[in-house]
DNA sequence: CAACTCATGTAAAAGCCTTTCACATGAGTT
DNA sequence: AACTCATGTGAAAGGCTTTTACATGAGTTG
């Protein structure tokens, strides 16, 4: 059975086509499987099916391609901060806890993205492109703070917004890093990283003034609705005082 | 001149003599210099002035090196913060203040210690030993925790002491690992990664019902002092109300 | 359509690292 | 003095990274 002329399959040539892009997942999968630090530039070749040397005509080297990985992880990043932000509806301040929520979730769910962007030890600025994009994630927290510091209550202190800012950006890392990655380096936690990460932003926030049972958020300009649902009472997320 | 005669210097012979701390010695200055990531078996022995092979018969491998060197950086890190916490002198408030401090201290003073110990993506389980010295370092945190937790103001929600230990671990890990970092993968920041996680740690404190502002630790039964220093008008680190 | 060109791949090689194995050394013990 | 065993050495296998000279073929051009 000589089925020889069976060019029916991209039963790719002397060149790739889209070896680039190829590489990039590749990358992405190996170290989603095998951390930043145990990916190789030869083990993605080879997955893309190519001899070692090729990769050189896409990335300067292998730092590059880490490069190219963690800005693509900073513009998703951008972009799931920004869904969760929502330009503070229906509040702000339940906003502004969702844009935590979120950073947690993207750590869990792109563990590859999430260890190029933070754990690759890849200087900030190898790049002015990558920390560009890096600026453009933390500008939504930043914008987001900005909205929330306007909303402090009267006689509170009022921290500047970037501090408030940088402030959600450590509590959201912080969590993410010890707890919420998705492999063997994570340590054993008695509830989930999304509580523990809930309940220190809303305490955060009680500590800046704001009422933390969600619907006194009365003062917001940005919760006009008709009518909010029933009052229940204050309690945070780790039951009542006891 | 013939002074072949010359066995003075301690001209180690076949055997090195203290091997293992000089290997240990080496690879922390290696850390330091290029990133747990960069660091090599071989250029720990070469450091050392043995074979390449040496170092396999103190640890089984490059890993293990990495792991003694976490432990130990662990033990450190525990002494630091029990120095710090002080038994929750003079104020259990303060003290815990000074515990996120420390926190930041470690990371920015013994950067090879912290890189191996939480960047290096070792799983935290890899040994018994380690996992252990790293459960007694927070076990600093979780006792002092569990002071402050008695003393949250009555009527207040009083989330769990564990919870709080995490809280404040994932704040200072948080800025320690974006912020205060020694080498290049640090960020830029307006203002000091220690006042940006001292307000930090104040508005959560805050948060839970704590008077922030020093001398009003009242009901604390650890600040039985004779008499208080003069009162201060109430203001945050950052600043005045405005 | 043939020739040309240039991006994209390959093969080979140098250099470094890790790890193993058989063997050497010599410190401590008997 | 003989023995033994922990500790080092040398050599070698196997990988990875990166460079260099060369091959291929897709797209362009006359």
């Amino acid at each position: 059975m000589s089925w020889r002329k069976e060019p029916r399959r991209p039963e790719r040539g002397y060149h790739h086509g889209n070896l680039k892009e190829a590489l990039l997942q590749a990358a992405l999968g190996l170290i989603a499987e095998k951390g930043a630090a145990g990916f190789t530039f030869a083990d993605a070749a080879r997955m893309a099916g190519v001899s070692p040397a090729a990769p050189y005509r896409h990335f300067r080297d292998r730092d590059e391609l880490l490069s190219s990985i963690a800005q693509r992880g900073f513009e998703q990043f951008e972009a799931l901060l920004l869904q969760a932000w929502d330009d503070g509806r229906p509040d702000t301040v339940t906003a502004f806890e969702r844009l935590g929520k979120a950073y947690l979730a993207f750590a869990r769910n792109e563990p590859a993205f999430y260890s190029a962007m933070f754990e690759s030890g890849l200087p900030v600025d190898l790049s002015p492109t990558l920390q560009a994009a890096s600026e453009r994630a933390f500008a939504v927290i930043r914008a987001a703070a900005e909205r929330l510091a306007a909303l402090v209550p009267p006689g509170m202190p009022r921290p500047p917004a970037m501090m408030m800012a940088l402030h959600i950006w450590s509590m959201s890392h912080g969590v993410a890093s010890l707890f919420a990655r998705g492999d063997a380096a994570r340590r054993k936690l008695p509830m989930s990283a999304e509580d523990l990460l809930e309940a220190e932003v809303l305490i955060y926030l009680r500590g800046l003034g704001f009422p933390t049972d969600r619907r006194a958020a009365a003062k917001d300009p940005a919760s006009e609705k008709p009518s909010g649902p029933p009052p229940v009472p204050p309690a945070g997320p780790w039951g009542s005082p006891k």
